[in-house]
RNA sequence: GCGCUUGCAGCUUAGCUUGGAUUUGAGCGUUCGGUUCCUAACCGAAAGAUCGAGGGUUCGAAUCCCUCCAGGCGCGCCA
């Protein structure tokens, strides 16, 4: 906010494309133009030049000061005028305050979760949850139009693997009992089975075989472990409050395979190798689309769901938030679709994986798996706890407990670059303290504690330059990056740009509750000053949650 | 072997895309201090970093390029 003004001033002297940059210190301003380009080309020292600016640039409304410190031109914005223009905004646009238009008539698909059937969801699968659903967030809230997809790996061998497993070793009533459970303890036993003797591997791929021609069996079971998985899937989004536009898994598009390589075939760019079908994309990284047995592949299904999403969808960019060691597969879906001629765009949103602490993936298959659903209940229990000890008042003890749960979840997660791998520690998700998303949720809950007990209503008619303190100052400050942040997250598809952000907002929002008391505060005009400024930051705070999947409680 | 990716205080990390005002900014943990006062899930202070190693480009490199080392992931009938 009020860069624009800046950069027209600027463009009054300036010739060229002119980018600001922002003061590694306060005392420095709130903007700045660094003029070492300009020197090359006027051929005199950057500190000459910002000193010749400082002086002739003409200053727009909303600055206060232009100085030249060495090779920089800074300018400091009128925190009073900053600060009206600011509650002016947010008392209006309230839960739209950071909100952009950048994604007027454009529509982005995003898939995203996309858990196995038939195994039990496991903290793996939080990283692409999380992040999935906090992208849709921020582009709904940018105007894009958006469509979540939930690509449900309900297709593949894994399932002659269960269904060999159950017929050979499973239980009617066990399944009916606890479904999830017992089909994991099938996939692991069938695992165990193929390390000893890899004849099992056979079994399971002959199974998988029988369900795609359509044996009745096989069908039978296999939508029988899917409607339980999908159920139990249910439960756990509802909890995290995360939904979905689109179920439709791997087998739904599975039909869809043959006419993708029948088009594929028809570009000429398929080939028959050791009797598969594959596509050479250049060096070293063929593409296989139907095995030597004639089933298809995941990579011949996900060029189909691609086709089909196309059509039904007419997205302009399409988001695959996918853990980074399938790279190379999108890389190859994403240059054998522009071959085929498609523009829109394709990205890879990849993640780091969570490793097990005793190193490497966290395979389900090796039964190395942490659930999600024990890492919910044990956050629970302990938000739960902590509310008894420190407020045992509360009225809705359970519920905000859940919040404060899936808050510190999701906090955690997206906290740091996605790029990275992150070795599991359940004591580091369970602390509420520092940056973590209860601090932030904490911090929230103090200001609507505030503004409930102030018998005054904030307005954008107080007076701003009553908010002198430098903690009041910076927060103004902060306050007014929240919109870029925001955009600079939906650019790199990185939401903990903006999770790094709300913590410097809320040590520089909970240093000012300590400074400056509000309701105690004698002078009226300065009491509405700070309950406005109080009242903005809570909204900051509640808007900024949300975009990262957090419910912010205003009691905790 | 080839490809992708990561490497910064004891631990977890931001900054790297677009090189600059930096002697790298946090959190946890450690040590010390703060609650007759709006929720101490808080705030303040101190100690703690040859930014994996070496070379190069540049007036200037945590950031760009090269080599090496270490971890993670992937490399045709798993998904």
């Amino acid at each position: 906010m009020f860069e624009k003004e800046i950069v027209d001033a600027l463009k009054k002297k300036v010739k060229g494309d002119i980018s600001l940059s922002v003061p590694p210190d306060d005392s420095m301003g709130d903007f700045a133009f660094p003029c070492f380009t300009l020197a090359k080309e006027m051929k005199k020292s950057p500190v000459q030049i910002a000193e010749e600016l400082a002086k002739t640039i003409p200053m727009p409304e909303i600055v206060s000061k232009i100085t030249a410190t060495g090779p920089y031109v800074n300018f400091f914005l009128d925190p009073a005028k900053v600060a009206e223009s600011l509650f002016a905004e947010i008392l209006s646009k309230k839960d739209k305050f950071g909100s952009s238009n950048v994604g007027k008539d454009k529509t982005i698909a995003i898939e995203f979760s996309s858990p196995n059937i038939g195994k039990p969801m496991h903290f793996g699968h939080l990283r692409s949850t999380v992040i999935g659903h906090s992208l849709s967030l921020m582009h709904e809230f940018s105007n894009f139009r958006v469509i979540r997809l939930n690509y449900l790996g309900d297709w593949g061998t894994q399932f002659g693997k269960l269904i060999y497993a159950y017929l050979n070793w499973g239980s009617a009533e066990k399944l009916h009992a606890c479904p999830i459970k017992h089909l994991y303890d099938l996939y692991v036993k069938f695992n165990e089975h193929v390390e000893k003797d890899e004849k099992f591997q056979g079994f399971a791929r002959e199974w998988f075989s029988k369900l795609e021609k359509g044996d009745q069996e096989a069908v039978s079971l296999w939508s029988k472990f899917k409607h339980y998985s999908v159920d139990e899937f249910r439960k756990i989004y509802d909890l995290l409050g995360v939904t979905f536009d689109c179920y439709n898994g791997e087998a739904y598009y599975a039909k869809k395979a043959d006419s993708a390589i029948a088009l594929v075939e028809k570009k000429k760019l398929a080939e028959i190798d050791e009797g598969a079908l594959i596509v050479r994309l250049g060096n070293d990284m063929p593409m296989m689309l139907r095995k030597s047995d004639e089933s298809t592949t995941y990579a011949s299904r996900d060029l189909a769901t691609l086709l089909d999403r196309i059509d039904e969808f007419h997205f302009d960019t399409i988001l695959y938030v996918v853990g980074h060691e399938q790279s190379l597969h999108f890389e190859q879906l994403f240059k054998l679709a522009s071959l085929l001629g498609f523009k829109q765009k394709f990205v890879h949103v990849a993640h780091g994986l969570y490793l097990s602490p005793e190193g490497g993936k966290m395979a389900t298959r090796k039964g190395k798996a942490v659930f999600m659903e024990d890492v919910l209940d044990e956050t629970i229990a302990l938000a739960k706890k902590t509310i008894e000890e420190k407020n045992p008042d509360l009225k809705n003890k359970d519920e905000v407990a859940r919040t404060v749960a899936v808050g510190a979840i999701f906090f955690g997660d997206l906290f740091n670059d996605r790029v990275k791998d992150v070795v599991f520690d359940l004591q580091r998700i369970l602390s509420f303290e520092g940056d973590t998303g209860p601090y932030l949720m904490y911090t929230h809950a103090r200001a609507a504690s505030i503004i409930k007990k102030a018998k005054i209503r904030a307005s954008k008619d107080c007076d701003a330059s009553l908010l002198s303190d430098p903690s009041e100052q910076r927060v103004i400050k902060l306050m007014t990056r929240f919109p870029d942040k925001i955009l600079d997250a939906l650019a790199q598809y990185k939401p903990h740009i903006l999770a790094q952000y709300l913590i410097e907002f809320g040590r520089a929002f909970n240093e000012f509750y300590h400074k400056c008391p509000c309701t105690q505060e004698k002078d009226k005009n300065v009491q509405l000053a700070r309950l406005s400024l109080i009242e903005c930051s809570r909204q900051l705070l509640e808007n900024g949650l949300r975009l990262l999947g957090i419910t912010a409680p205003s009691e905790m």
